[in-house]
RNA sequence: GGCGCGGUAGCCAAGUGGUAAGGCCGAGCUCUGCAAAAGCUCUAUGCGCCGGUUCAAUUCCGGCCCGCGCCUCCA
């Protein structure tokens, strides 16, 4: 079986070979900017890449993949964020970049082998910004800063089949002064002492200071771990244009060769229809999900139940689904023998993996598999399939909750009602902690508490 | 305006030129003092609308309506 996803730059489906000598598979994925918590909308494009990362493991072998994802710790977010707290700007890219760490793990993602900062590679930026000058492909505007020329690479949109960026006027029209082309854009920026404040390193050619754009990171984070042509590069579709774009013009104008061999975008996902978006304060962050009562296994799951490539429109019903059909994986599995079954049990849910990572499809391939028993099915087989979606299906991954003590109070009256036999009692009992939004699960010789899903 | 995507049961969501996977909800049943948990069973003559091609279309083609995304340093 062999994993093929769409490639957006030739429109169709492709399969993920490795293309370098060493059988290594190259896989880089555009990370997140770490000025705040990412919302469950970025995860969504993290999870689909860490499935990716999963069954290219199960293909090639764990040794033979190397998955980097940078984080974007110097831009404009960044250090207006820094500014407004007062703070330095490492401080608070720390700050967001240990939460996206955790978020991660929570969501049971697996690192990424290398996890580049652009803050970290600013010579490797300058040095890719001299070629490019060197090269004529860049050039230093009066302002100072350094654009590319995109007339210098006839390459230019052909991944997002746009000629030339629209000639707009926009709040930037200021920089486009400074510009032979309004389509050209930033590779390094001028600093600005009212705006970056102690953010500022030597400007290539060492002539003034600046920062780096946000484009050229990933084309010299690329190059330094990967190397000049890598098998996948992935991002959500909102990068298509102009993030990737840009940096396939910097990349091949510097290396005079291929950037990526296969180009993949992950679709959005919305709440009430509309894109989640920080500035509307429509989103939800894993700890919200959380804070609602629903585990971290059930957010993952509603996150894969739409395809990757298609919008998906999230809701807390579709988290209410999710974990009912993480209890009933958990309990299937907990059915069946450890070995001994079929190998290929769930060759379905694996087609429909490869077939450019139908995760709804291969859901229901599962599920057709459950309902039809446990016959020559074994945990292993099954394991495996729960280890391509990342699904951590274990008791101790349910959230913790904190029982009140007056909820336990009336948990225990009852049972003692329940004891005796005071079923009258045990009945008014059991209504009070449903009003309080708790419900008793009796068993034989004992009890637990739930609480209710907000 | 340019580029792209989508409209399938109450909700979510696969899919195929030959007659609609799966999850949730709901209903029934087993179990049970009650409730739950667990398990079993059932639940779309129809896939936005109108034409066309075809023996056959939800699936192909054309038109239309509706929704969404990108074209702003948003995953």
């Amino acid at each position: 079986m062999a994993l093929k996803l769409y490639d957006s730059l030739t429109r169709s489906l492709k399969e993920l070979t490795p293309s370098h000598a060493d059988g290594v598979f190259r896989f880089y994925n555009c990370g997140p900017t770490v000025y705040a918590s990412a919302h469950i909308g970025n995860f969504r494009t993290f999870i689909v890449n860490d499935v990716i990362r999963r069954l290219l493991e199960l293909e090639f072998g764990t040794v033979k993949i190397k998955h980097v994802r940078n984080l974007t710790d110097v831009d404009d977010k960044t250090i207006k964020r820094s500014r407004e707290e007062g703070r330095s700007l490492a401080d608070v890219t720390k700050q967001w970049t240990e939460k996206f760490w955790s978020d991660c793990k929570v969501l049971n993602c697996l690192d990424p082998h290398e996890q580049p900062t652009a803050t970290g590679h600013i010579k490797e930026q300058v040095n890719m910004i001299e070629v490019l000058m060197e090269k004529g492909n860049a050039y230093r505007g009066a302002d100072g800063s350094v654009y590319f020329k995109i007339d210098s690479f006839p390459g230019y949109g052909a991944l997002s089949r746009i000629k030339e960026r629209e000639l707009k006027i926009t709040d930037d029209a200021a920089d486009s002064d400074h510009k032979d082309s309004v389509s050209d854009f930033a590779l390094w920026k001028a600093y600005k002492p009212a705006e970056d404040g102690d953010v500022k390193w030597p400007s290539p050619q060492g002539d003034g200071e600046g920062r780096p754009g946000w484009h050229i990171e990933c084309s010299a984070m690329i190059k330094k771990h990967l190397g000049d042509t890598i098998d996948l590069h992935t991002g959500g579709v909102d990068l298509l244009f102009p993030h990737h774009e840009n940096e396939i013009a910097q990349s091949q104008c510097c290396n005079g060769t291929s950037m990526a061999n296969h180009w993949y975008h992950g679709e959005h996902l919305l709440v009430n229809g509309k894109k989640m978006s920080k500035s509307d304060g429509t989103f939800y962050t894993v700890d919200d999900i959380i804070a609602k009562g629903y585990s971290a296994a059930a957010l993952r799951y509603a996150l894969l139940v739409g395809h990757p490539r298609k919008q998906l429109n999230f809701t807390l019903d579709s988290l209410h689904a999710a974990e009912k059909a993480i209890k009933t994986l958990r309990n299937y599995r907990a059915a069946l023998p450890a070995i001994g079954g079929n190998p290929e049990a769930f060759a379905e849910a694996f087609k429909a993996l490869d077939d450019d990572l139908n995760t709804p499809g291969a859901l229901g391939a599962i599920f057709t598999i459950i309902n039809r028993g446990n016959e020559g099915v074994d945990q292993t087989a099954f394991d495996r399939v729960i280890f391509a979606f990342g699904l951590d299906l274990s008791e101790t991954a349910a959230p913790e909750v904190s029982i009140p003590d007056d909820i336990t109070a009336l948990a225990e009256k009852r049972w003692a009602a329940k004891q005796s036999k005071d079923w009258a009692a045990a009945d008014a009992l059991r209504a009070e902690l449903t009003e309080a939004g708790w419900s008793m699960l009796d068993r034989k010789e004992s009890y637990s508490l739930e609480p209710l899903k907000k």
